[in-house]
DNA sequence: TGACTTTCCATAAAAACCCATGATAATCCA
DNA sequence: TGGATTATCATGGGTTTTTATGGAAAGTCA
C-alpha cells in the first residue's frame, strides 16, 4: 500500500476566527506541511510585494536557510536583495504554536492587515498569506482579471521537472 | 540531528525602556536566540556601516569565531577587513546579563547613538542593532525607498537551499 | 564618606499553558 | 452500505508563568 507523505506545500484557502486575545488556529493542513519544522514556528511580516496589504508567512526554517545563503554566497545577492533581507529580519515577528495549533498575531500585524474578527489563510506554495477577508476579495478578482485568456491553461508554464511529457 | 527548539536568528523589532542607571531589558526572544552562549554575553559597539548612528551587537561567541577565522585564514581577509576587525575589537564593550535579562549600556554608547529614554532593538539575523527611535524612523524609511519595485517580491532571492524547485 | 555598581526583590501586564466543548471529518464494522 | 464510534479540529475560557520595569539593599573603590 502506498503511503501518502505529508504535503510539503501550502495550498488552498481557509478562514478562521481571531479571538479577543489575538489567537488564530493555523489550518491543520498548513501545520502538517511544516512537518518536523513545526516546533521552530513561523515568521509573519507585512507583505512587501503587496504594499503591506496582507501578511506574508514563512516557515522559520526558511528564514534560516536564507541567512545561511547570505553567509555563504554574500556576493551573489544584489544590494537591493540584501536590504530586503534586512527589512524582513526587522519586520518579521516569530510566531510559535500552542498545543492546539494556534499562534498569537501581534497587534501591529493585525492592524497593518486590517484583520479583526476573521483571518483568511491563502496557500502560496512554500509560503502562505493571511488576509482580512474584505481585502482579499477585490485582490483576487484583480488577479483573475489580469490573467490573459491564453494563459489560463497550465500548458503555458515553461518546462519544469515533472512537466516533460 | 538538527536541533529545532530555539530560534537561532535575531528577528523583529522591539522598544524597551532605558532606566536612569542605563539598564535595558534585552528582548526575551533575543536572549533565547543566544541559547547556550547567553552566559558569554554580548558585545556592543558603534555600528561602522551606519556611520555610528546606531549600536551593533554581536554575540561574544561570534567575535570568537571571527578571531578564529582570522587566525586560520588570515590571507583570505582584505586589508580593509583586517582593519575593521581591529576597530571592532577596540570599540566593542562586553555586556553581561543580570538575573532579569537586562544589560547595562555604557554612557559612551548611549551618547554616540543618542539613546535616552527608549532603546529600539532591531533584529538583523546573526546580529542585532540598538537604535534611538527618533533616528531609526528616517533610516528605515530610506531603506524602504531604496528598494526597487522589482525587488519587493520575495522571489527575487537567488536560489538558496529549500528554494530550488 | 560619597559616588557608583552590582545584586536582590516587588509588581503589573502580557504571553504561554492547560483543559473543556461542539462541530466536523475519518474510521470501523456488522 | 450505512450507522455508530472514534479521532481531529477549531474555539473559548481560566490559570500559571514569563517579561519588562521600578526601586531598595548591599557591596566597591577612590
Amino acid at each position: 500500500m502506498q503511503r501518502l507523505e505529508n504535503m510539503v506545500l501550502f495550498i488552498s484557502e481557509q478562514t478562521n476566527k481571531v479571538d479577543k486575545k489575538g489567537r488564530v488556529s493555523v489550518p491543520a493542513q498548513f501545520r502538517s506541511a511544516l512537518g518536523a519544522t513545526l516546533p521552530m514556528g513561523i515568521a509573519a511580516f507585512p507583505s512587501f510585494s503587496l504594499q503591506k496589504q496582507a501578511i506574508d508567512v514563512w516557515p522559520l526554517a526558511r528564514l534560516e536557510q536564507l541567512q545561511d545563503s547570505l553567509d555563504k554566497n554574500f556576493d551573489c545577492f544584489t544590494q537591493g536583495q540584501k536590504k530586503l533581507a534586512q527589512l524582513i529580519f526587522a519586520d518579521a515577528r516569530p510566531l510559535t504554536f500552542d498545543d492546539n495549533g494556534r499562534v498569537l498575531l501581534p497587534h501591529l500585524l493585525l492592524k497593518s492587515a486590517e484583520i479583526t474578527g476573521e483571518a483568511l489563510f491563502v496557500g502560496q506554495g512554500r509560503t502562505f498569506q493571511i488576509w482580512a477577508p474584505h481585502r482579499y476579495v477585490p485582490h483576487k478578482a484583480e488577479i483573475e482579471n489580469s490573467i490573459k485568456d491564453n494563459e489560463k491553461s497550465l500548458s503555458v508554464f515553461p518546462a519544469f521537472e515533472g512537466n516533460s511529457l
